[in-house]
RNA sequence: UGGGGCGUCGCCAAGUGGUUAAGGCAACGGGUUUUGAUCCCGUCAUUCGGAGGUUCGACUCCUCCCGCCCCAGCCA
C-alpha cells in the first residue's frame, strides 16, 4: 500500500507561523456540520484537513453541530454524521458539541449588540428587506427601523424570543453599512422568528440565530483557533471578524477558506443527493452508488481508502474536480493488501473434466493471498463437474495467443491454482448455445509447469460445482454518464445513467465464500474486490456488492 | 458594470526573484507474474491564461487584457 504524504498547504503554513509568532499555542480546530443530511466524500476531505491540522500541530479538533436552523435537521442525521466521523477513525475533542448548547450566550451578545447601538429590531419583510438590500452593483438603503432607541430594541427582541411576534413579522439586525461593496455587511439578520421545534432545544426557543451570528462566536466560545471553512464563505469573512471584534467573546479565532472537492461524475450537495434518494433514482442515503459515506461504506470502501484519497489531495484555493480515478487508485491501492483472494464465477458455464473420476474430490490448499502470509490458506474441492466463467471460452481457434488468454477450443490453459486442462468439444443446445464444455486435466500439473510442448494460454478462475455456493452479485457502474452532471443547462438529473445498477443472479462462489463477514472485503481473483451487501439478510441468501472491478489494461486496450 | 477569489502537463498540484519547472492520478512503452491484478523500470510541460514591462536573471515583482468561481436566503 502506497505511503500518502500529504502535501504542505497554504493554512499549514500560516498555523506554523502562528505558532512560531506565539499567536497560538494549542491549535484548536472544528468540524461543523449541519445535521441535515448525511457526509459525503466532500465532508470527508473537510474531516480530514480539520482533524489533519490539529493532530500535526499536536492540538484538537472539536466536532460541532451548526443546528441553527430547526426547519432541516433532525436526531436522525446527527447520529448519522457521528457514525460517520467515529468510521473514518477521528477522535474529536471532547463532547460532541452543538451551537444550540450556546443559544443562550449567541442571545446574551445579540443584546449587547443592541445596547451598543450596534444591532437593531426591523419590521421590513422579507420582499422588501430584499429590496432594501441593494443589487451586486448598486447600495443599499437604511432600513426606517434602523434607529430605533436601544430600549424598544430591546423590549421588542424580548418579545421576539417569547414567540409574541409572528414568524416573518421582525429580524434583528446588525448596524453595519448598508453601502458596503460586500453585500454581507449590509445590516445581515442575526435572528430570525421560527415557531419550530427544535431537535435538541424543543420549543424553548422561537428565534434562531443565523450562520453569520453563530458560526465565528461558536468558534471563540470553543478556543478554536483556525476555523477552516470552503471558498464560499470567504466573502462571509469581514462578518465574521466583526462579530468577533464587536464582542466581548472569549478568544478571537481566524476564518481560512479553502477549495471544496469536487469529483467528476459525482454530485456532492445535500439537496441533490436528496433529490435522488426523492427521485427513486438511487434507494436511499447508503445506496452504494451514492457519494455518501454510508454508500461508500456499504459499497465495500474502507476508511483508510478515503483518508488516503484525501490526504493525496492539496489544500488550496482553487476550485477544480478531481478525476475518480484517482479516488478508485486509492481504493483498489488499500484493498488489494486487505482483500483475502477467492474465487466466484460470475456467468457459470459447465464443464465437464472426461479423464476425472466422477466419484472423487481432490481438495487443493490454497493461499488467500497471493504475497502476504497473513491471510489463511483455504481449501478449494476439486471435482469431474466444474464452472468457468463464459467469457472465458471461445471456440475461435484463429485467436491468437496474445489476444486471447483463456480457454480456447483445442488449447490448454491453467485453471487458477489447480490443473491444466485442454478444451476438447462443446455440447449445444437446440438454440445452437453452448451448454457444456467437455475438456480434459493434464495430470501432475497442480504447482507444476505442464510438459514440454503444452503452454497454458493464460490463468482462468473455476469453482467446482457440486460445491458452488449460489449468489447474487450487485456490480455499479458510475451514476451519471457526464462527468459534470451540473453543468449543462439541463438538470443534473437527465445525466443518470439507467444502468448504473447490474443484477446477476446465479453467480458461483467458491465455498469459502459461504463464510463470508459483513465487513471483511474480498478480491474475486481477475474480478474485482467485493463485499457483502451489509443490507442484506440471511434469508436473501448470499449477496455480494462489488466495490470496485481489477484494473484491466486489456478491456481498455480492446476497445 | 460592485466586492471577493482563482488560472502551472489530460486531472489534482509543488513552486514565496537564480531548481534540469517536484510529486500523485491518467496515459503509453518494457520486465516479473499460476489474477490480462499487484510489483518493478522507463516515457510523459524548452514552459507556467495572454501581452507588455522591471531585472544580469521572472512561474515568482509591476501594468493592462482574457477566462472561470463565489456573494443580492429571515439557508449553511
Amino acid at each position: 500500500m502506497s505511503n500518502v504524504t500529504k502535501p504542505s498547504n497554504f493554512i499549514q503554513q500560516i498555523i506554523a507561523a502562528d505558532i512560531d509568532a506565539g499567536r497560538v499555542s494549542t491549535v484548536v480546530t472544528r468540524f461543523p456540520p449541519e445535521p441535515n443530511g448525511y457526509l459525503h466524500i466532500g465532508h470527508a476531505k473537510s474531516i480530514c484537513v480539520n482533524f489533519g491540522l490539529a493532530e500535526a500541530n499536536g492540538g484538537q479538533c472539536n466536532l460541532r453541530f451548526d443546528d441553527t436552523n430547526p426547519d432541516t435537521e433532525s436526531d436522525e442525521f446527527v447520529k448519522a454524521i457521528i457514525q460517520d466521523v467515529k468510521w473514518l477513525g477521528f477522535q474529536w475533542g471532547g463532547e460532541v458539541r452543538f451551537a444550540s448548547d450556546y443559544f443562550a450566550q449567541l442571545y446574551a451578545w445579540a443584546g449587547h449588540l443592541v445596547e451598543q447601538g450596534k444591532a437593531f429590531v426591523c419590521e421590513l419583510d422579507a420582499e422588501t428587506l430584499r429590496e432594501y438590500r441593494g443589487t451586486l452593483t448598486a447600495g443599499g438603503k437604511n432600513s426606517p427601523y434602523r434607529d430605533r432607541p436601544a430600549n424598544e430594541n430591546l423590549v421588542l427582541l424580548e418579545h421576539m424570543k417569547n414567540g409574541e411576534i409572528d414568524e416573518g413579522l421582525m429580524t434583528l439586525r446588525a448596524k453595519i453599512d448598508m453601502q458596503s461593496p460586500n453585500i454581507n455587511l449590509r445590516d445581515p439578520v442575526l435572528y430570525r422568528i421560527k415557531k419550530q421545534a427544535h431537535h435538541r432545544t424543543g420549543t424553548q426557543w422561537n428565534i434562531y440565530p443565523s450562520y453569520d451570528f453563530a458560526h465565528g462566536q461558536e468558534d471563540a466560545i470553543e478556543g478554536v483557533t483556525h476555523s477552516v471553512c470552503t471558498l464560499e464563505f470567504a466573502a462571509n469573512r469581514p462578518l465574521y471578524n466583526w462579530f468577533i471584534d464587536n464582542l466581548p467573546v472569549p478568544s478571537t479565532p481566524r476564518q481560512y477558506e479553502f477549495g471544496r472537492l469536487n469529483v467528476n461524475y459525482m454530485v456532492t450537495s445535500k439537496r441533490k443527493l436528496r433529490a435522488l434518494i426523492e427521485g427513486g433514482w438511487v434507494e436511499g442515503w447508503d445506496d452504494p452508488r451514492m457519494p455518501t459515506l454510508s454508500g461508500m461504506r456499504r459499497r465495500g470502501i474502507t476508511a483508510q481508502a478515503l483518508r488516503n484519497f484525501c490526504d493525496s489531495l492539496a489544500v488550496a484555493k482553487t476550485d477544480g474536480v478531481v478525476d475518480v480515478s484517482q479516488l478508485e487508485y486509492f481504493v483498489r491501492d488499500d484493498l488489494n493488501v486487505r482483500a483475502q483472494r477467492a474465487m466466484c464465477v460470475l456467468k457459470p458455464l459447465k464443464v465437464i473434466l472426461t479423464n476425472f473420476a466422477d466419484s472423487e474430490t481432490e481438495i487443493l490448499s490454497v493461499a488467500g493471498h497471493p504475497s502476504l502470509e497473513h491471510f489463511k490458506t483455504r481449501e478449494l474441492p476439486f471435482t469431474r463437474e466444474l464452472y468457468i466463467d463464459r467469457d472465458d471460452f471461445s471456440e475461435d481457434t484463429t485467436l491468437s495467443r496474445k489476444k486471447f488468454k483463456r480457454l480456447v477450443l483445442g488449447d490448454y490453459v491453467r485453471l487458477r491454482s489447480a490443473y491444466v486442462i485442454r478444451a476438447d468439444h462443446v455440447k449445444r443446445n437446440t438454440a445452437g448455445d453452448i451448454t457444456e464444455i467437455r475438456a480434459s486435466i493434464v495430470p501432475g500439473t497442480v504447482g507444476e509447469d505442464p510438459p514440454h510442448g503444452i503452454k497454458a494460454r493464460g490463468v482462468i478462475h473455476w469453482v467446482s460445482a457440486a460445491h458452488a455456493r449460489d449468489c447474487r452479485v450487485l456490480r455499479y457502474d458510475r451514476l451519471f454518464t457526464e462527468p459534470l452532471p451540473e453543468a449543462g443547462v439541463e438538470p443534473f438529473t437527465h445525466h443518470i445513467n439507467p444502468q448504473s445498477l447490474e443484477v446477476i443472479d446465479g453467480c458461483k462462489a467458491e465455498p469459502s465464500l459461504g463464510q463470508a463477514q459483513v465487513g471483511e472485503h474480498y478480491q474475486f481473483e481477475r474480478e474485482g474486490y467485493y463485499c457483502l451487501d451489509s443490507r442484506a439478510n440471511k434469508e436473501g441468501g448470499l449477496i455480494f456488492i462489488c466495490t470496485i472491478g481489477l484494473r484491466d489494461t486489456w478491456q481498455k486496450s480492446k476497445t
